[in-house]
DNA sequence: CGGGGGATTACCT
DNA sequence: GGTAATCCCCCGA
């Protein structure tokens, strides 16, 4: 994929961190897919962490199994499974390997591939409405199960560092998850102050 | 091998 | 605010 301009391929080790450290850092950083020679994608705005054996709400707290294969490799690659029979969700792996970590990304604002991620969503308009919730951003992207595994540094589908983002940082607010039963009290949702691109305050 | 639940969305009233 | 859409996978038998 070509990169975009002064943007930073992350390093393993970005990933490979403490996965709540991870998805609060995500924030403000870049997420890009390629189709047909064209990149679509934007900034992240909104994560959750899942925190494996620790958290019951999370797919890797009963140990691997054919389904969750994927959240145990090391960090860096993307975790994409379906859900209510209509959605699919993108995480990214996080931790070393055989540990079971991974960031929910549920929000982006959309920056390249405008157009094609409209048609993806059947012709909405408001771009605010286009990726602002975790089923709605694979729509948009055109994200599925077949991008499973893919590596975020090496692949078709791959998160860019902003090097304003390294050195200044950003207002990062943290909540609770949404949509989850179990552990839901935790903090351990994540976006960006004021952005008007996230799912729901 | 069948049942049930799930990190959601859109559309209905 | 309620619920259908409609699949994949885990679990128990």
């Amino acid at each position: 994929m070509r990169k975009p301009r002064g943007a930073i391929v992350p390093e393993p080790e970005f990933f490979r961190r403490d996965t709540v450290t991870v998805a609060k850092e995500l924030i403000g950083h870049y997420l890009y897919i390629e189709k047909k020679g064209k990149r679509i994608g934007g900034r992240i705005v909104e994560t959750e962490a899942y925190l494996s054996c620790d958290d019951p709400a999370c797919h890797a707290s009963r140990g691997l199994t054919e389904r969750n294969r994927t959240m145990f490799s090391a960090g860096g690659v993307a975790y994409v499974y379906f859900i209510y029979g209509a959605h699919h969700c993108l995480n990214i792996v996080t931790g070393p390997e055989g540990e079971g970590t991974a960031v929910l990304v549920r929000a982006i604002e959309p920056l390249e591939g405008i157009e094609t991620m409209r048609r993806n969503r059947r012709g909405i308009e408001d771009i605010h409405n286009l990726a602002n919730g975790p089923g709605k951003l694979t729509i948009a992207m055109g994200i599925d199960r077949k991008d499973d595994g893919a590596d975020l540094m090496k692949s078709h589908m791959r998160v860019y560092l902003d090097p304003e983002v390294l050195k200044h940082g950003v207002d990062v607010v943290t909540t609770t998850r949404i949509g989850i039963n179990q552990a839901a009290e935790k903090p351990l949702r994540f976006y960006l102050k004021g952005s008007k691109f996230i799912s729901r305050k």
